[in-house]
RNA sequence: GGGAGCAUAGCUCAACGGUUAGAGCAGGGGACUCAUAAUCCCUUGGUUGGGGGUUCGAAUCCCUCUGCUCCCA
């Protein structure tokens, strides 16, 4: 039996098209998924969308639809836009699919059965213009006025039920203060911390005023409310609660990958619920950074979004791999980032003049010189040669620490590094200088070879970034990685006499405007 | 108002309290032709935000000032 890794993606909230944010969450769960498949664990990997709530209401009113068909069609341009990245998911959940429903309900039952849920009465500043509660802090931003209509919120209490967020809450607290990657990263998790000190209310989770939602199991005039439904879907979606809870017993507990915005729900409210269910709690919750776009906020009116659009013009330019690529390496795993051309424009050369180009020049001299023939490495090695086998060698413990310490950003340039520095030791040894002297025939043998191998590693290494590129390149050196893992790849290497493909290159260069 | 953190080269960032504070990019100079007008080498650039302290030794620890950020209310 393989390793088992269950990873997720939070579900999104479909009143609208997928973005940037998204997308980047999307790649790294993803990135993260590909490196554990390919290191032979068994990955189950979800995402999905958020479907029910007041803003899916009105948003499907403004645009003269029902929830339930703006549901659909944008879960369907999530699902297509996951597609054109490259993205491995094996399950896509919504929570309006009858498994999480009832799922969901029999989640409540046994929280009610254990006496963590009661009826009590939320109260809280109301905009009846739009018929929704806003949050003490928005209600003050806004001078207690609705932000829409301007007028004055009105103090609205209703009927609601309460999960006994505040009887789990030290034990919540003691689980993070003792397992110091539980929450990462760690700035985060020192947020979490001082405010669990501070103390936690119960929980609203029904709302009797939305009728768009699940309905609860033991008052079906109350919908579940916001977090009680979507942070279930983890679990939902592996058919807990079910006739068939098999995929549960198989994968949970597993990691979370979330924006830091939905840290405090991640690391609170679902540990607690976890423990009112008895159950395990997830093995990591890693929160990322926010982007902006060009040094500022991204807005549709400043103009610099990066829209569905954008990022569709982008892969098709350069390829879901140029976008993938750029979006890991573009700040450490876990600070806010910011996407400027200049970086996109930087982070594509090295893959074309490093990684591609490195790629290329050996091939084609291998092609040129040795009949495309991996030659064998004779002789002695030199200092020079030492260098680059003991970086080639070392590049396998460094990418895989990379990844378990979720330093992705490390992950994706460890490879490049290798690539930069192949390119210094071909012009160092000057293999198409050696070509014309027979006599250094042997020394050429050992510098084609030595270059070989260090840029199959590169390539491999940079699989779960580069899904097709680097696969794409690899065909080029014609090694297969299909059934291999990524140990076995690593500690191979191309013997002797080992035909090379066609060289092409990996990152064609676009025309300049 | 409460809490946390950050400040290092033009930019983005590194540096268990221990040699001369390092990379990449940008800038300057040069080399090369296998390769995608790609690559490589050399190089400019820092009173580590200011001030004080602890220490044989501080970017790192403590105090303080300034500026910025984040979390919460």
């Amino acid at each position: 039996m393989n390793k088992t890794y269950y990873i997720t993606t939070p579900i999104y909230y479909p009143n609208g098209e997928p973005h940037l944010g998204h997308a980047y969450c999307t790649v790294c769960t993803d990135v993260l998924a590909r490196f554990h498949k390919l290191c032979g664990e068994d990955v189950h990997f979800l995402t999905g969308t958020d479907e029910h709530g007041i803003k899916m209401v009105k948003t499907a009113a403004q645009l003269g639809t029902e929830p339930r068909a703006l549901a659909d069609k944008n879960a369907q341009v999530f699902r297509e836009l996951w597609q054109e990245i490259g993205i491995c998911n094996t399950d896509f959940i919504r929570t309006t699919e009858q498994r999480h429903r009832e799922s969901v309900q029999e989640i409540i039952r046994r929280m009610v059965a254990r006496d963590d849920i009661y009826l009590g009465s939320y109260e809280g500043w109301y905009d009846e213009g739009q018929e929704e509660f806003v949050t003490e802090t928005e209600a003050k931003n806004n001078d207690y006025r609705s932000p829409i209509s301007g007028r004055p919120l009105v103090r609205y209490k209703e009927n609601s039920y309460f999960f006994r967020l505040g009887k789990y809450v030290p034990q919540v607290l003691k689980y993070i203060e003792e397992h110091p990657d539980f929450v990462q990263p760690e700035s985060r998790r020192n947020e979490v911390i001082s405010k669990l000190r501070a103390g936690v209310d119960d929980l609203s989770i029904s709302r009797a005023t939305l009728k768009w939602g699940i309905p609860l199991p033991n008052d079906p005039e109350h919908v579940v409310y916001v977090w009680m439904d979507a942070l279930s879907n983890y679990i939902t979606a592996l058919g807990y609660g079910s006739g068939d809870d098999s995929l549960y017993r198989k994968y949970w507990p597993g990691v979370h990958i979330i924006g830091k915005e939905i840290l405090w729900f991640h690391a609170v409210y679902w540990p607690a619920m976890l423990m009112s269910l008895g159950e395990p709690l997830p093995k990591q919750i890693f929160a990322h950074g926010w982007w902006t776009s060009e040094g500022k906020k991204m807005s549709k009116s400043m103009g610099n979004f990066i829209d569905m659009q954008k990022l569709r013009d982008v892969a098709g330019t350069y390829g879901q791999d140029a976008l993938r690529y750029y979006m890991v390496r573009a700040a450490s795993f876990g600070s806010d980032l910011d996407w400027t051309e200049a970086d996109f424009n930087k982070s594509f050369n090295e893959l074309a003049n490093v990684l591609g180009n490195c790629l290329n020049r050996t091939i084609k001299m291998i092609g040129k010189y040795r009949e495309g023939k991996v030659p064998d490495s004779q002789g002695a090695l030199e200092a020079i040669d030492q260098a680059l086998v003991e970086k080639t060698n070392k590049l396998a413990d460094e990418v895989r620490k990379a990844y378990l310490e979720y330093d992705l950003q490390a992950a994706a340039m460890l490879p490049i590094e290798l690539a930069r520095q192949t390119n210094g030791y071909i012009d160092a040894t000057e293999p198409f200088k050696l070509a014309k002297d027979p006599e250094k025939a042997q020394r050429l043998s050992t510098v084609l070879n030595l270059s070989a191998q260090a840029i199959m590693k590169a390539l491999v290494s940079l699989i779960p970034v580069l899904p097709s590129k680097a696969v794409e390149g690899l065909a080029q050196l014609n090694v297969s990685i299909e059934g291999k893992t990524f140990d076995e790849l690593m500690g191979a290497t191309l013997p002797a006499g080992h035909q090379l493909g066609e060289g092409k290159p990996l990152f064609p260069k676009l025309e300049r405007k």
